[in-house]
DNA sequence: GTAATTTTGGTATTTAAATGCTCAAATATA
DNA sequence: TATATTTGAGCATTTAAATACCAAAATTAC
C-alpha cells in the first residue's frame, strides 16, 4: 500500500503542533502537543525543537514553560512548517532525477511534477489563523 | 528534498521495461532492458521476475532468451504495472492512516486523497499501446 | 552432448529515515 | 535556595525498503 502523497509523523506533528499552539495564548508544552496529537512526547519534542530553531516558535523552560508562537498566525502558512520538517519541495522534471532521460521521451509526461506543484501551492495558501 | 509523488526506481524499470519489451517483437533480456533504462541489471532482473509473476510477461531462458509481452499492449495500464510493484493504491481519509482523528478535524481537507486518486485515474487511462 | 547463456529464487547488504532514549541545562515557583 | 518542571542536544535503536549478489536450474546453439 503505497502512499502517493505522503505525510510524515513528523510533518504532521509540526502542522497540528503549531495549530494547538497558536490557539492557545499562554503556549503549549510538549507533553500536553503529544496528548492532543496521539503521539509519543520523545518525536513532539524533537519536531519542536526544529521549528524554534526555525525561528517559528519560543520556547520557555522549567514550570509552565512550553511553546508559544514567534509570528503573527497569517504570516505562517502549511508550506514553511513542511518544509522546515522535510526540506524544499523541489519541483524537478524528471521522476527518477535523472539528467538526461536514457528512454527517450519521459513516459510520465511531467505529471507528477505537476501534482507536486499543485501540493505546492495548495500549502502555501494555508495560513495558520485560517485554523485558529 | 522530499519526494511528493514518488516513483521507486523499481516501478520505473517495471513501466520503461514493459513498454521496452512490447516495442520489440522478439522480446528483451536483462541486460539490454539494464542497458537501456540505465539501471542495474540485478535490479530488473528481480523487477521482471515479478512481472512474470503477475502474469504480464512470459519469460524464456537460455541463449536468446528474454521477455515477452504476455498480454495485448491495449490490455494493459500503468497502473496494473505499478500496483504489481508497489502494492495496490489505496485511497484513505486520513493522510496517517488513523482511524479516529485525535485532533477534532482533518487539516489537509482531504487534499492527499484527492491527489492519490487522481494520479491513480491517470495511471489507469495511460495503456501500453499509446507508447509503442 | 557440451558449453554458453539466461532466468530464477533466495539471501545479503545497504541505506535512509524515522522514532526513541538519556542526561544535561535552564528556569519558575515556593 | 532547593526542588520540580521543562526544553535541548546528541546519540541509539528500529524499521523498512530498496538494491545488490550468488549459486542453481533451464534451455538454446553449436
Amino acid at each position: 500500500m503505497p502512499k502517493i502523497v505522503s505525510l510524515s509523523e513528523a510533518a504532521s506533528i509540526a502542522l497540528h503542533g503549531i495549530i494547538l499552539i497558536a490557539r492557545e495564548k499562554k503556549g503549549l508544552n510538549v507533553v500536553k502537543i503529544a496528548e492532543r496529537t496521539d503521539t509519543s512526547k520523545h518525536h513532539v519534542a524533537k519536531v519542536m525543537q526544529r521549528l524554534v530553531k526555525a525561528g517559528y516558535l519560543n520556547s520557555q523552560r522549567g514550570p509552565s514553560g512550553g511553546f508559544v508562537l514567534r509570528k503573527e498566525p497569517k504570516d505562517v502558512n502549511f508550506l514553511d512548517i513542511y518544509e522546515v520538517i522535510e526540506g524544499v519541495i523541489e519541483i524537478g522534471e524528471c521522476p527518477m532525477d535523472k539528467q538526461i532521460c536514457p528512454f527517450g521521451k519521459c513516459i510520465m509526461n511531467n505529471v507528477t511534477s505537476k501534482m507536486t506543484l499543485n501540493f505546492k501551492e495548495y500549502l502555501e495558501k494555508q495560513t495558520i489563523d485560517q485554523y485558529i
